[in-house]
RNA sequence: CGGGCUGUAGCGCAGUGGUUUAGCGUACCGGUCUGGGGGACCGGGGGUCGGCGGUUCAAAUCCGCCCAGCCCGACCA
């Protein structure tokens, strides 16, 4: 996996955020290793089982064969509770609240970039808590965090739930992700907070001395968002003339264009050049005074790698002492004066943020249907799709039925699915209906 | 891993037994003009035709094997 710099830009960005909202959620940053022992892997039946088929294997170290191979990591529950062990004696140690930002690798048959790549940037947090109620607790308190960070900074609406026992993660009893929705109708799983019982701690041995004086297994979660967002981000907003990002995320937010001919090009230049370094002050801004292209070849090429906003300044501009704003989501243009200009930016950036935050959430809302009838279902899923809200009796032959008819899956079950799902009929089986599943088909 | 397709200049492609030195678009370099939505003209540089082997007087072109990439499927967070 390749990141060139603008696309790592933007997950630079990613990052600070979202670290910034682990901090405020009292996490720790640490590191453990790359190469885990392969049978750390094998110490939890249902994780190994998970992720067998994906592992990169060391056999060789110094030019020998290695006694006991060695796994690149597919993510870290092992190692880290290998530690965990020694760090935790007693309740006092808990909660232990660690985050890690790594690579993992996972085999994978088939890729897509940022998607689904062999290699991948991600975070995981790996926490251990005293109770069930404070694990499971933590595990929708960072769910919510994902959800917060998908929508205020990505301006992505997501929906949030629970997975079913076919979809969840390999160790975990529950696993809840954000899932979001592409501009082709499809979902994008965008990140997944796990509660994970006892399953590692007992894998692990890792026991605590209670407050009572007993010694007990503790409570887990984990949770990740990978470079997967930067995709995300890429296939919400972009459209015909290239990327959009979000001014929050964008790593530049104003491009500043002198427009300018041979004879008053030291004039242009001066004046915009004195308003970029205005623009500086405020926002992340780039000056583009490159005199190989055409000042029309420049607006297409910063359109295309997202900036939100541009700022033209040629000689007429000059002349009644204004600007042209042009925003990167509507191509709407404004002329404002000189002096106001970062403030029109300021107010600028904020409505681009937010108008593209409505737009996802109403193009997925008017993409989203109930639907009861299963010939209907079937009809959705042919024809364009987008979300279904069905009532499902809870099994996975209904589930794997769906998925061989459509090829859609149940992407989350959501916070009210089963008060909502009460007194309706649940598809092909006729049986009750448990929840109400959002079926999708899913990248 | 199965089925299909494609490898020719940085990128996109044409050329499919012999046709000056393998072309076209774009990009790149130099120059002049131009400059408010991807400019014009002039001049220029850049190629193991994916690799190896074979057929032939002659191979980018035909044959075999290999490698890589893409699409579909199976698998999968």
């Amino acid at each position: 996996m390749v990141i060139r710099p603008r696309g790592y830009a933007l997950w630079e960005r990613m990052q600070r955020a979202i670290d910034d909202m682990f901090k405020e959620t009292g996490h720790v940053n640490a590191y453990f290793p790359l190469l885990i022992p392969e049978s750390f892997i094998q110490r939890e039946a249902e994780h190994v089982e998970g992720f067998a088929p994906e592992l990169a294997v060391v056999t060789h170290g110094g030019g020998e064969q290695l006694e006991e191979p060695l796994v690149i990591r597919p993510t870290s529950e092992t190692i880290i509770w290998s530690m965990y062990k020694k760090w935790i004696q007693s309740y006092r140690d808990l909660p232990l609240l660690i985050n890690q930002w790594a690579n993992v690798m996972r085999w994978e048959k088939r890729t897509r970039l940022f998607l689904r790549t062999t290699e991948f940037l991600w975070q995981e947090g790996h926490t251990a808590h005293a109770t069930a109620d404070e694990a499971r607790e933590e595990t929708l308190r960072m769910l919510d965090v994902y959800r917060r960070f998908a929508e205020e900074y990505m301006a992505m609406p997501v929906l949030t739930g629970l997975k079913t026992e076919v979809e969840k993660f390999a160790g975990a009893v529950d696993t809840y992700s954000i899932e979001a929705m592409m501009q082709d109708r499809r979902a994008l799983q965008a990140g997944t907070s796990h509660f994970l019982g006892q399953n590692f701690a007992k894998a692990f041995d890792v026991t605590f001395q209670t407050a009572e004086g007993n010694l007990d297994h503790v409570w887990a979660t984990s949770w990740g968002v990978s470079t997967r967002l930067v995709g995300a981000l890429i296939m919400t907003h972009s459209d015909d003339k290239g990327l959009v990002a979000p001014p929050r995320l964008a790593p530049t937010q104003v491009i500043t264009i002198p427009i300018f001919k041979t004879k008053n090009k030291a004039e242009v230049l001066q004046y915009a050049e004195r308003l970029h370094q205005r623009l500086r002050e405020r926002f992340r801004a780039e000056y583009d005074p490159d005199d190989a292209n055409s000042p029309g070849w420049k607006f297409s090429e910063w359109e295309m790698l997202g900036v939100p906003v541009r700022v033209e300044v040629g000689p007429r501009d000059m002349e009644n002492n204004t600007v042209v704003l042009a925003r990167r989501d509507t191509g709407e243009k404004s002329s404002v004066a000189v002096d106001e200009a970062p403030e029109a930016v300021a107010v600028l950036l904020e409505d681009i943020q937010s108008s593209l935050f409505e737009r996802a959430r109403s193009f997925r809302d008017e993409n989203t249907r109930e639907i009861d009838d299963y010939d209907e279902l079937k009809a959705y899923f042919a024809d364009e799709g987008g979300f279904a809200l069905v009532p499902w009796d809870g099994s996975p032959e209904t589930e794997a039925q769906v998925k061989e008819d459509t090829k859609a899956t149940i992407r989350v079950l959501p916070p009210d699915n089963e008060r909502r799902a009460s007194g309706k009929t649940a598809i092909i089986s006729g049986r009750p209906a448990r929840h109400m599943a959002v079926f999708a088909k899913a990248y």
